[in-house]
RNA sequence: GCGGGUGUAACUCAAUGGCAGAGUUCCAGCCUUCCAAGCUGGCUAUGCGGGUUCGAUUCCCGUCACCCGCUCCA
């Protein structure tokens, strides 16, 4: 179970998708570099969403706000007050409890759940957000906070937004950015990190239709997963119950993946209601009501979010995608075959372009095949070692296609195309091998 | 933050109070090799800091990181 964790994060880190930060100082907690294929692939998952949720749709445009936001967006969000744990410790038995969590008994007293002791430290306030300080003197005027989220950025420009864009209700606003929790128990690889990369979109409706459209993007965005690859028995929907939506949620439903640590939140979907731009409204002073032209009506539109990590997702898609399987050698006996089955449009690498040996001849054909491919797709040339083993290499990195050049490439200006999944290979002419991988691709 | 476990090469693992070893990987060379494990050669490690000791990778303390639980919600 938890091997398959290892196997992918071991795998990370040997072909250079994740290493730990800092490694050479030992490391810093929770915290990770992508390395040149993590890079590709994280690229080609934020390029996914937006091509989905965004480029294909009339309805969605693009926002980058600031990572660093003015205090007073927090405040008047409730991120400020509402957005941490008030922690206390049993002082007999040393277990942590959420302070309202804690419930008194008959007597009003409190009592540790584990222990019965009715002892318990000062509770801490962890608010979850980071924390820093603008301009050259670090005190209280100077604070600003990380965003622990991109969203606001989009309420607080969601007037000027929709007056750019000329856009109806309904439409969306989507971002992607790097967002800062200060969780207490990060873990699990790249799955709860302290800095983490947001796909979030802010759908705005008319209050009524909310339900609806909560509804719409659930099934939207559980049919993304499904159509990148990921197995459909691992992907659940968990509707929220009521005691546990966050602060300004009415309602939400969880896209779940079954992770080898267990069934955990994939991807969030909300419904905000109006809760945000009511807050911003009020604390500003601004009106950010939508006026609806055709019934001459002014309103505060309802919010649907859905929302999800770059690293979460990434997590999922390398999960997903691994497996070890028997394949035959040239002997033809069997060996282990290990595999990452990465829908096309993830792959870090595309294509990979070998000649069969390392040849005088072979060598700078396949450098001008490569050559040619280059410019279309992210593409890598190897000549290293046996052929089959090179074929492994890729394999083991989800490389969709491997184009070999052999002795006979030179004759008859051909190539062999090996597919990854199947490994049968195709032989197309040189001149239409663009033309091939990109109806393939 | 608390409790338990772990830390040796890029990866997976050995070993030892007295020179740190293997497999895989990687690199270079050879080979008209289409699916790992051919031949030759090569690089790389005891997380960090302190203590005990003639000598510590090994024992002790601290620290950092990772894993499991409490916690959490992208």
């Amino acid at each position: 179970m938890t091997d398959l964790m290892e196997a992918v994060t071991s795998l990370a880190k040997r072909r250079g998708i994740a290493f730990q930060s800092a490694e050479i100082y030992g490391g810093l907690r929770s915290s990770w570099d992508y390395g040149p294929l993590g890079v590709e692939l994280r690229r080609n998952i934020r390029n996914e969403w937006w091509r989905a949720n965004v480029q294909l749709r009339d309805d969605v445009v693009g926002v980058e706000a600031a990572v660093i936001t003015s205090p007073r967006v927090w405040q008047a969000s409730g991120h400020l007050e509402t957005f941490h744990d008030p922690l206390v410790e049993c002082t007999n038995c040393h277990q942590r409890w959420r302070e309202d969590h804690l419930e008194a008994n008959a007597d009003g007293v409190v009592l540790c759940p584990n222990c019965g002791g009715a002892e318990f430290t000062e509770p801490k306030q962890f608010n979850l957000m980071l924390k820093t300080f603008l301009g050259p003197i670090e005190n209280d005027d100077a604070v600003a906070y990380l965003r622990p989220e991109t969203a606001q950025g989009m309420f607080v420009n969601f007037p000027a937004i929709q007056t750019v864009s000329r856009k109806k209700l309904p439409f969306g606003i989507a971002q992607i950015g790097k967002s800062f929790r200060n969780e207490i128990t990060p873990g699990n690889f790249i799955f709860r990190t302290r800095e983490f990369e947001l796909m979030e979109m802010e759908f705005f409706v008319e209050p009524g239709s909310d339900d609806e459209w909560l509804a719409y993007w659930v099934e939207r965005r559980l049919q993304w997963y499904l159509d990148l690859g990921v197995s459909k028995e691992k992907l659940r929907l968990r509707p929220h119950d009521h005691d546990e939506l966050a602060h300004y949620a009415k309602a939400a439903t969880d896209v779940e993946y079954e992770f080898p640590f267990g069934w955990q939140e994939l991807e969030g979907v909300a419904n905000r209601t109006d809760f945000d731009l009511d807050a911003h409204q009020t604390a500003s002073g601004e009106d950010l009501t939508y006026f609806d032209q055709a019934n001459e009506k002014r309103f505060l539109p309802y919010v649907i979010e859905p929302a999800v990590g770059v690293d979460r997702a990434m997590l999922t898609f390398l999960l997903d995608a691994y497996r070890v399987e028997e394949a035959p050698t040239a002997k033809g006996d069997t060996d282990k075959r290990t595999v990452l089955g990465l829908h096309r449009s993830l792959a870090p690498i595309k294509v990979a372009v070998l000649p069969l040996s390392r040849n005088e001849k072979l060598v700078p054909e396949a450098r001008r095949v490569h050559d040619l491919i280059k410019p279309d797709w992210i593409t890598q040339y190897d000549d290293a070692g046996a052929i089959g083993r090179r074929y492994r290499r890729q394999d083991e990195v989800g490389t969709p296609f491997c184009v070999t050049v052999d002795f006979d490439s030179l004759d008859d200006r051909q190539v062999t195309v090996r597919e990854r999944d199947t490994m049968q290979q195709d032989r197309v002419a040189i001149d239409g091998l663009v033309a091939y991988l990109q109806e393939r691709l």
